[in-house]
DNA sequence: TCGCAACTGTCATTTTTCTGACAATTATTT
DNA sequence: AAATAATTGTCAGAAAAATGACAGTTGCGA
């Protein structure tokens, strides 16, 4: 992993952009930067919240587990985006655990401090709201799609998600790098590994796509498109 | 219904508590109050997206409906609750429907009007992105749920929650009036119609409960709590 | 009060989903 | 290079959920 100083990452961090020097001070000043290997937590369910996280490099995901143990995969986090903004707003108790999935760099900043920023700058806090909005959006949408489709369906839309955000051109083929596991795919859509194999194959016989454990690459993207 | 002012009903309106004489005027001089009657739309998908309501009395319903038709109750409204919020944050498309599910009466405001207030009152932000974030745990909880837990379980489960927001003492005997249809209950718990009634009478064989079409009698409340 | 429409109870059937098993393949560690 | 661990492919059987049918009940409006 590239590594930057802390200025650096929160210049180029998105959620941060547009605002004034002193902003960008006060941000620098209460801001530590921090990494996790592999398989580390940041906080596990239960924890007493204090801080908002702002990941930089790697992947940080975000899991819920039930009483008897079964875990609930909320999203895997790539550079750029926030979590544990919860506390920010009152949750002083970790709703949910974040595990480093590949070793990650991110910022940290105290609630409280967060907080006075949010009223500070009026634009950031509007930004703030837009943010859970999305994510608001985004979990009615799986619920949804929990709702009323099948598992294979399901399986089918995320596979479509997936080349939707990793393709630029729009035709000849994709190649996508960095496979999810099945039983990672299952747990995004609520399925099983086998259910989501079998996809797999149903959509390689139908030489729809190619795959290998390293990456897929989509042969017929309109066949791909209303499979 | 009874019938208040629209003064009064933004004085006690819980999110704009503790505002000040002159934020009070502005919300005053920016909102108007609106009536529907049963089944009446405030507005359907696909909508532009202008304004945000604050809902004073009645019942109002959020759906969205799928390409095929089917419907998705999001959630059913009461007095007190805020919806059309998304048009403040960007949004332009009603990404659902609102429907009085009973003659509703609420306050309308511009979205631009909204974003004002938001942008002069940090405070108020805060508690709007805390209406937000409310929401998403919501959500969060009924994906897990729909992941995690059976049909009969998460019927029970809604039985429960009823039975939690509408008694006030803790034991005894507990009645609780207007009650949904099952088919309502089997929409808000993705399951179906049939399996609502199973739980029912489940319950009431087990007199755990007792109920007509009009209240559910609670019987035992310890043996709910952990049937 | 009658009749219709909405709601409820129940069952049988079909469809979908889950689960365990096990072999085969690929990746990682020693 | 061998051993070990993780991942994948496939299948069969079990469990859960969805669906359609139909009779009975209740509430409401004409």
């Amino acid at each position: 992993m590239e590594r930057k100083s802390k200025i650096w990452y929160l210049e180029n961090f998105n959620f941060f952009a547009e605002l004034t020097m002193e902003q960008r001070t006060f941000i620098r000043q209460n801001t530590v930067m921090r990494t996790v290997e592999k398989n580390d937590p940041v906080y596990f369910q239960e924890d007493f919240a204090h801080s908002i996280y702002f990941l930089k490099e790697g992947c940080i995901k975000i899991s819920k587990f039930s009483e008897k143990g079964q875990e609930f995969l909320v999203t895997l986090l790539n550079p750029g985006e926030i979590f544990g903004e919860a506390s920010v707003l009152g949750n002083n108790k970790r709703q949910e655990a974040a595990i480093a999935e590949e070793s990650a760099i991110f910022c940290v900043m105290k609630e409280e401090k967060m907080r006075e920023l949010l009223l500070m700058v009026p634009i950031l806090n509007l930004k703030f709201s837009q943010l859970l909005e999305k994510r608001l959006e985004k979990t009615q949408k799986r619920l949804e799609d929990l709702s009323f489709k099948s598992n294979h369906q399901r399986i089918l839309d995320f596979i479509r998600e997936l080349v939707k955000l990793s393709s630029t051109s729009d035709d000849g083929e994709i190649v996508i790098p960095n496979r999810l596991t099945h039983e990672k795919i299952a747990q995004l859509t609520s399925t099983n590994r086998q259910e989501v194999s079998s996809v797999f194959n149903y959509l390689k016989r139908n030489r729809v796509i190619d795959y290998n454990r390293k990456s897929i690459r989509v042969l017929k993207i309109r066949d791909l498109e209303r499979a």
